[in-house]
This record gives structure tokens, sequence and C-alpha cells, in this order.
DNA sequence: AAATGTAAATGAAACACTTAAATATTAGGC
DNA sequence: GCCTAATATTTAAGTGTTTCATTTACATTT
């Protein structure tokens, strides 16, 4: 592999030091008085020996890598393949690359792509932290690097944030059956710890206290990440044939995925019989007879804020902590 | 941000040269004969700094960055987002890095992507190169980077591939829909001048011209990448009211999204009436009354073949050009 | 006691770049 | 011709690591 052309190459070609060229290729050439030959020599040179400034140099002295790290539960799932997207979009504009890894919502592999992130450099995370990870996050805070979390977070830890209201979402969703005329409406969520989760857990049920209608926690069913297939089936035979539910509310992707398969398979009609409403846009739902309403979340709009925070913060490190709650819109087509 | 502790700073601790500190954390103390004494010594203070090697630092002095580049159309695509977990994956575990950007099928943001990921002193990269690339991919071949394409090929460059074997995929594809009595059988493909989506016509001609059935080219249907929803709707138009077809092969993911979609709104029952198979598998597919057969790509292999491949290409430079081809497998469950 | 051998540790240069401070080169005014 | 001021360029130090060449300290052999 040829060795690729450095300062020193075109200071030589050129006849100066590395300091000018330096300063020419940064474009400090007028700051610094670099005659207006010279310069022009050295642009010339820089680009007849196709050079590219080697940013592992550059950030040995300047201490700034221009790379942040991204780290989600596992890259290939669309909601956040989408949300990589957007942040790489946005961070190319900003002149950053991204780094990524996933945690498989597991704090050890999350803290081995972290240390494995911050041997590379990098100027500062964009972190959709997993189960079971508080202390990691918050080792992450007093380190000093700036942290923007995504998706989710910890009430109790104050670092920048971009988050969906989830607790409103589903309050909104769940009023909007409500609205419907329905009154059993069951519900499908993760048990889980992480916030957002129990947000959308608790946004169904306080619509639900508030009509008055039902014992809360009656018609919801907590189903496990790991076994959800099994628990999401069980889970909706019993809404459907011990609590007669009229509606049910899916409180994420894979969770109406199967959920509306499961309705399927139990030979309900979608809608007809049983009304349903979830979080999240689904490819699925093109594929039935029926429109399927659906609470959207603002993907474009969380990736910018988290680079556009994470970058502001990185580069003038003095805005104090930002949390920014966007909403998600009801879709129903 | 506090400064990271440094090789210095545990030599200093410890009273030493840095020298030996980083043969020690090297692990290269047994070969320079470093003190057992010393090397614990140092071994202890290191993990008492909690340090960690500034990797840039490193590769500027070694020119291996423990990096590679991913270069795919578009990282939210499940397709690609797939393969970049399993290369993702594949290569922690031999302790490279991977960023990644995403060309959009469209070789000036391709050129952008790849100045970007130079700069950054990358290893070598991971390539689905895109549409008219051929001469940027000749350009990466000449610069002698480690290279390897992967799912997309020039049939005229000679460099490391990974790929499925498309034209026997569809080859097979379309026998297997012949074998089971069908004679008008329609294939439905991208018009591109990408050769692996070439091979899957020609995959599907070379069956149907071996029947000796029936022209070769009249059931084909190209469509347009940009203009795809139009195109397909009258291309299964076409194939079910005037070629009168029973069944219809659908070259890629999204054309069978797309396709199954049309055929439904014809009002036509899949399978029933119309036939199918797909080229990849599909979420969607679980959410039919019937089971959509389709040629199976295997990613994880694809991903991990690339990055062994590369990564030995990276490490020991003198392994030839590696053209690894896949098979697709049927699954008809 | 001097010479030799070996184990252990150090020093210094190099990688490509940035940047403040120092120095060199001009032009213009007296 | 000399001085000053403006303009142009270089020097040098520093960033964290690696690695080769060298030095030091000490034990063993003659």
């Amino acid at each position: 592999m040829a060795r690729k052309t450095s300062l020193k190459d075109i200071a030589n070609k050129v006849g100066v030091s590395t300091s000018l060229v330096s300063y020419v290729l940064n474009n400090k050439d007028k700051e610094n008085r670099v005659g207006k030959e010279t310069a022009n020599k050295i642009r010339k040179a820089a680009k007849e020996l196709n050079y590219f400034p080697n940013l592992n140099a550059r950030s040995l002295k300047t201490n700034i890598s221009h790379t942040i790290g991204l780290i989600v539960a596992d890259i290939s799932n669309p909601f956040f393949s989408s949300l990589a997207r957007t942040i790489e979009d946005e961070a190319y504009a900003r002149n950053y690359t991204v780094i990524f890894g996933s945690s498989d919502e597991n704090n050890d592999k999350f803290i081995k792509v972290l240390d494995f992130l911050s041997t590379r450099q990098v100027d500062g995370f964009i972190v959709a932290s997993p189960e079971e990870s508080r202390e990691t996050v918050l080792g992450i805070k007093e380190s000093n690097v700036p942290l923007v979390l995504i998706d989710r977070y910890f009430s109790d830890i104050v670092v920048n944030t971009v988050m969906v209201d989830n607790f409103k979402a589903s309050f909104e969703a769940t009023n909007h059956l409500l609205n419907k005329g329905h009154k059993r409406i069951g519900a499908i969520v993760y048990e889980s710890t992480l916030l957002h989760y129990q947000d959308r857990c608790n946004g169904y049920l306080e619509a639900m206290k508030q009509t008055g209608i039902v014992d809360k926690a009656q018609f919801l069913s907590k189903v496990n990440h790991q076994s959800m297939q099994s628990e999401i089936k069980e889970a909706v035979r019993k809404l459907i044939f011990e609590d007669k539910v009229t509606a049910i509310y899916f409180a994420t992707n894979t969770i109406a995925t199967e959920g509306l398969k499961q309705i399927k398979n139990f030979g309900k009609k979608i809608q007809d019989e049983i009304d349903v409403l979830a979080f999240d846009e689904n490819l699925i739902f093109q594929f039935l007879d029926v429109h399927i309403p659906f609470m959207s979340q603002p993907i474009k709009k969380m990736g910018q804020e988290a680079v556009r925070i994470l970058i502001d913060q990185i580069e003038n490190k003095d805005q104090g902590v930002i949390n920014v709650l966007l909403k998600a819109k009801l879709e129903t087509n």
C-alpha cells in the first residue's frame, strides 16, 4: 500500500516548511499572511499529489477526532438503523464520522463497546442505553465525555437526552381508542426496567384510570422480550377470550407484528372484531386489508437533534444539559 | 474533559521509561526481557490509572488503524443493516472497529464517503458499490487499499468479492416454479446496470429458455427504482391480465413487497390464483395466509467472509484475490 | 582483579500534524 | 543607506506510541 502523501511531501515539492502548508490547507493563510503566490503553489501541489490529511495525526495534536460513537441495542433493528441513517447524514454534514456498536440490550456488551470506542478517541457518544446500564451511564457522565442519551433515559441522571414523550403518546393512543367508544381496551407491553417502556405502560394506565371504567391493571399484559412469541400469543388469547376486550394497544413495533399475527391466528378480524393501535410504524401494516392507526415517532428529528446537541457540546463545552422531548403523532390515515 | 492517562503517566508513576510500559502492555515483555517485578508493577499501575491506549497515536506510528470502512447503499435498508450487524460482530471479534457510510446508490456520494473514510485512515473497505461506480472502484483498487466488494461486482475488475450466485439462485427459483407445473411464469426485476441484478434476470431467462415453452423476453418486466410503485403496479397488471401468467418471480425484497400488494389489489389470490416466489426473506410473508417460498441469502456468512478476507489481507498483504460465491437457498417451508 | 556475558532498562527518533513564537525578507519613508 | 513596519516564512515543541540501538548493573568466568 503506497504511502499516502503528507504535509512534508507537499512542503518538499514546493520548497517551503510544513507549517505553511498546514496554514494554507486549513485555510488559515489569511490570518497568518501567507504569500498569495506560495499559497497557490501549495494548493496546486496538494491537488497534484492527491493529498488527504491524516486525521489521526491531527487528532493526536488537537485532541479532537471528529468522530462520534453510536451505541444502540441492535443496528439491524429497523428503528435503530433508521436512526443510524439520520445520525450518519447529520454527522457527515458537520464533518464528523460515525462509529457504531450494538449492545444487544446487555450491559456487559455495552461496556465492552464503550471501551472499544473510547480507545478510538471518539469525541462523544450517542447512546440508546440498554437494560441495567444505570451505573455505566453514570460512569460516562462522570468521565466528562460529551454524551446524549437517545430513545432511553434515567430519571435520576442529569444528562442530555433526546426522547419521545412516551407517556403522552400512550395516553393519547389509549384515548383515541376510548373516544371511538371502546370500553374494554387491552394493552401489551414489555416487561422491562427501561423507563421509556414503563412510560408507555403508564400512559395507557392513566388514560384507563381517568375513565374510571375499569380496574386499572386488569387488561394489561407484560411480556418478556426473550420469550416474546409464546407470551404474546398467550396475552392475546387472554385479552380476547377471557377479558373480552374490544381493542388492543401494542406498545412496540415488534409486539404489534406478533400481536396482529396472533389476532388473525385466533380467527378474529382485525379492526372489525378487535380494534388495534400500535406504537411505531410497521411495513406489515401495508399488508392488512385495514388501516392500522399508529403513533409515529419522529426518527429523523431525533437523530438530528441528538447530533446537533452532541456536536455543539463537543465544540464549545459550555451549553449545559439539554433535554429534548419530542411528540409522537397519531397516524390514522 | 479530563486528559486520559498516557504511557508517560504510567511510566512516571512506576518510575520507568515509557518503552518498558509499552512493551509490557503490549505483552511483549517476555521477548524484551522486562523484569517480572516491573512488569507487574506496570500492569497494576495501568489498571489503577484506568489506562486505555490511544489508538490514534498507535496508528500514527504503526500505520494500522484497526478500523474498516463499510459503504453500502443505505444503512437503513434491512438487507444492509443486517449485513452491517454481522460485519460489526466479526470485526469486533478481530479487534477492528467499523465506520460506515451510505452511498444512496449514487457515485458522487460514494466518492464523498470514500474520501471521508480515507481521511480517517481506514485499513480497508467493504463496499457494496453503487450504480455507475466502475471507475471509482477501479480507483480504490489502484490505490492498493485492501478492498472487498460485497453483494455487487464488476465482471472486468479483478478484486476480492463476496457474492451470492444470483444467476443460479434465479435459475433455481424459476425451475422450482416450472417443476410445480407452471408454464407461464412472469418475472419483475430492476432496470439496472448492476450486474447482480442482471444475473437474477438472466437466471430466470435461462430457465425459461431451456423449457423452450416461450419466447424468452415475453414475461419479463423491468422496473425503475425511482418510480417503483407505479411501475410495479403496471407490471403486475400486465403479467396477470395480458400475459395471463400463473406465477410471478420477484427479483428483490422490495419488488416482492410491492408486487404482492398489487396482486392482492387486483383481487387475485396469492398462490391459489397467482403463484409467487421471491428473492430474499421479508417480514411481510408472515402476514399472508399462505407460505411464500423465497431464495434465502446467507447474510451472516457474507458478512463473516468479507471481514475475514479483508482483515487477512490487511494483516498479511500476500493473499491474492479471493472470490467467494455463496449459494442462496430455496426456502419453501 | 579484569574481562566477559547476560538480563534489565533507557534514550531517542519517527509517525503527521498544529501552532505560538521567533526570525527573515521586503518596501517605503526619512 | 538606514530604520521601521509590514509581510512572509521557519523553528521548535508537543501530541502518544513504537522500536531499534544503546547503556547500565550485576553476576560469572578467567
